[in-house]
DNA sequence: GATGATGTTGGTAA
DNA sequence: GTTACCAACATCAT
């Protein structure tokens, strides 16, 4: 579950069910998800309390009260879930964080590419990723002025520009798409090539976008289960993203999909126009 | 069965 | 600094 209104809707399940928690235990299955040694993660961990989950970007933050963050990222497919003392793991749960009220709190993860990093808190700026990320998509820190900046010095195309992390955070494949298309800029064009118009609108797109998507508890392509049973809502609004060949709902035009700097990308191709 | 695509990121090479 | 490609994996659609 992956961009950044998705994330933020697994924080907020997180701190509803297991703030205060304690982990007791920790079995690992798929030691790769783990980047520090296995032993010293569950040795540390073991016996600390979650006092609460943070997120900056796509990345959760577990703060623990020896200290030391949990930085976990959800890649394509992690997931958390909180079940009954040994109950409802599958062949995908990779990491079982047990918690001394009797629960598990899961991690799943189909494709196994999801990462925990064990840092000193304070030192989340170290792990990889976010040594280099940028603003998140707010008001107050999204500005004009920087977006201005960034896009003046840049001729990369605007679609995989609002994608790097390094410059604005937590915006992923579905939200370029869709916030691109409320802002009627084709996902090609050179980004120094926007007009200050079409800068401050698209701002204004990526930070509603962001908004309302949290409201939606997020999207929810693959459906499936979510975790904590907030099943995202938000798929039902989406107007471009998985729209291929279905009609633009504001002139008609069949909406298509090409590839952009590698990604699914999907548009109108009559009203955003290279 | 084979092929290609999938909500991500990081490393490497040109 | 850029871009392109690949790798990490499993599943689903064609």
């Amino acid at each position: 579950m992956p961009e950044l209104p998705e994330v933020e809707t697994v924080r907020r399940g997180l701190n509803r069910l297991v703030k205060g928690a304690t982990i007791s235990s920790i079995d690992v299955y798929w030691p790769k998800i783990i980047n520090n040694d296995v032993e010293s993660f569950k040795q540390r961990l073991a016996g600390q309390t979650i006092q609460k989950v943070d997120r900056r970007g796509k990345y959760l933050l577990f703060r623990f009260g020896n200290g030391l963050t949990m930085v976990s990222h959800l890649r394509m497919e992690g997931k958390y879930n909180v079940v009954p003392q040994d109950e409802g793991r599958t062949k995908h749960t990779h990491v079982v964080f047990h918690l001394t009220d009797d629960r598990d709190l899961l991690y799943n993860d189909t494709r196994k590419f999801g990462r925990m990093t064990l840092v000193p808190t304070g030192e989340e700026v170290t792990v990889a990723g976010l040594k280099t990320i940028g603003p998140e998509p707010v008001a107050d820190q999204l500005t004009i002025a920087y977006l201005t900046d960034i896009f003046a010095k840049s001729k990369k195309m605007i679609k995989p520009l609002i994608l790097d992390q390094s410059k604005i955070a937590g915006i992923g494949n579905i939200y370029a798409d869709e916030t691109l298309w409320m802002s009627k800029i084709h996902p090609m064009r050179p980004a120094n090539s926007l007009t200050d118009d079409e800068i401050a609108t698209l701002r204004q797109n990526i930070i509603d976008e962001m908004a309302m998507a949290i409201k939606g508890h997020g999207t929810t392509v693959h459906s499936f289960s979510t975790a904590f049973g907030e099943a995202g809502q938000f798929q039902n609004q989406l107007h471009v993203y998985g729209r291929e060949g279905e009609p633009c709902e504001r002139c008609g035009t069949l909406i298509e999909k090409i590839k952009v700097a590698q990604r699914g990308t999907h548009f109108c191709p009559h009203e955003q126009q290279l």
